[in-house]
DNA sequence: AAATGTGTTGACATTCAACTCAACTTATGT
DNA sequence: ACATAAGTTGAGTTGAATGTCAACACATTT
């Protein structure tokens, strides 16, 4: 399991759509410079919310780019920490350290909600 | 629902356990006059890890000061953070906006996946 | 009353995220 | 070879989060 890091990983997406860093950094609103250095790893992965904007840009799901930063977008971030019964199910799913099956299975539970 | 402020409640919580705040400050390892300021509101709530510190203290479960804060403890945010799994269910779960009853739901299912 | 323990306040400090700006280098097309 | 496009680098900026430090006030004990 050879692990890319964001940066690799964001440069070989980005070529693979034939943009440039120019192109990709106007289309997200931050400076051409910056996308650089993420893509060299000499900076931190960007805001979650830049990340969206990234993808959306690439017309990729913004998920494994997420993913691999432990960065959450503002929406999801701010529905759970508003709801305390919402941080409350979290804590209780890390203590239980989730499979990605019952994560998947929770999630079925979930679309049944409604 | 008087809801009181999270510094109210820690100078309870606190004073009935008849500890200064030196002593917690000492051991949660932060300055006393910190202490002061975050039981008087004139400081926004501690980190979530402080928060758990300061309740390992008090001999008490962090979840209802957690509660009050919009705050997650790291080990809850790196959990599902990294997790692609568990953010589509966020995402799910966020896009829905979810009900304090429908979280519970989901909680007790939670507890019946063991 | 003096000493000691406890709490409060204002000003300042540190760390980190998330960038920008200007200057430079490297690659590409004509 | 030259111009232009694309990428890299160093230094600085801004703001929020999370505190510290010194000074003072109040309360309690001896």
């Amino acid at each position: 399991m050879e692990t890319k890091t964001f940066g690799q990983t964001l440069k070989n997406l980005r070529r693979s759509k034939g943009i440039t860093q120019r192109e990709l950094a106007s289309a997200v609103g931050v400076d051409f410079s910056y996308i650089s250095k993420v893509e060299n790893n000499r900076m931190p992965a960007p805001a979650a919310d830049t990340i969206v904007k990234i993808c959306e840009k690439l017309g990729i799901p913004p998920d494994k780019l997420l993913a691999m930063t432990r960065k959450m977008p503002t929406p999801v971030k701010e529905a759970i920490s508003e709801n305390p019964v919402a941080q409350q199910f979290l804590r209780e799913a890390q203590s239980m350290t989730l499979t990605d099956d019952e994560w998947g299975t929770l999630t079925q539970q979930l679309k049944k909600l409604r």
